[in-house]
DNA sequence: AATATTGTTCGTAGTTTTGCGAACAACAAA
DNA sequence: TTTGTTGTTCGCAAAACTACGAACAATATT
């Protein structure tokens, strides 16, 4: 029964988790660094840079764009991925907020 | 098959995406912004908070445990769940990094 | 038209995640 | 000693995730 209650958090929260689980597997977060450094570079480019077969690459492609992480747009017979740009400053600042809220009480190292 | 060839990926793309991993769920996310605005508190404080079972809820508090977010504490009959602040402290310069590097060149908005 | 290149989609397999209720363990209180 | 409180663990079920090879689609090239 996954994810049934989903509706009860708040959006905010839903959306960070979401771009969380997007970048919570090693190969997409290699891709996001490769296609940043990039800028932009064709699905071969990406594959070369991963020990996966291309099958699974282009999933995790899927799951980025899914995500609003990136673009993909079809130069035939090639495809072009980058980063969408606006949804990852929109993680930023997610992850910024997110974090910064946490560093005022964090004076001290000590806890439980 | 899944994560056989993680050996493949740097560590520190390992360590930002089994952060991101495990704040990669809604309820994850409540919680450890439920425990940074409170330092500290029992599992019965957090349960309440969510809108699911409290065998999930402890579910969820393991794995932000083994991923290193949190801390738990038993003082019988409760246990007391606060933020492990240094492995935090670590991710939120993991994101910080990560996200750095995409803004240099982020000037401008449009891509592929 | 036949061939080559590029990447997606399909079908399949095994693992992991999410969720729940019930049972349990540990301690405190009556 | 019996009862109550607190939270974990167990056992199960459904869904999602990760991965691969094979087949396919779309476009160039010969």
């Amino acid at each position: 029964m996954a994810y049934t209650k989903n509706i009860d958090y708040e959006p905010e929260v839903m959306e960070l988790a979401r771009f969380a689980k997007a970048m919570g597997h090693p190969a997409r977060i290699a891709i996001l660094k490769h296609l940043l450094s990039l800028d932009t570079c064709f699905f071969s480019s990406i594959n070369d840079e991963l020990p996966i077969a291309k099958a699974t690459v282009s999933q995790h492609l899927s799951e980025l764009k899914d995500a609003g992480l990136i673009h993909g747009s079809i130069e035939p017979p090639r495809v072009n991925y980058c980063i969408n740009k606006e949804n990852l400053v929109k993680a930023k600042k997610l992850f910024g907020k997110f974090f910064k809220a946490g560093m005022p009480g964090m004076k001290d190292f000590d806890c439980c």
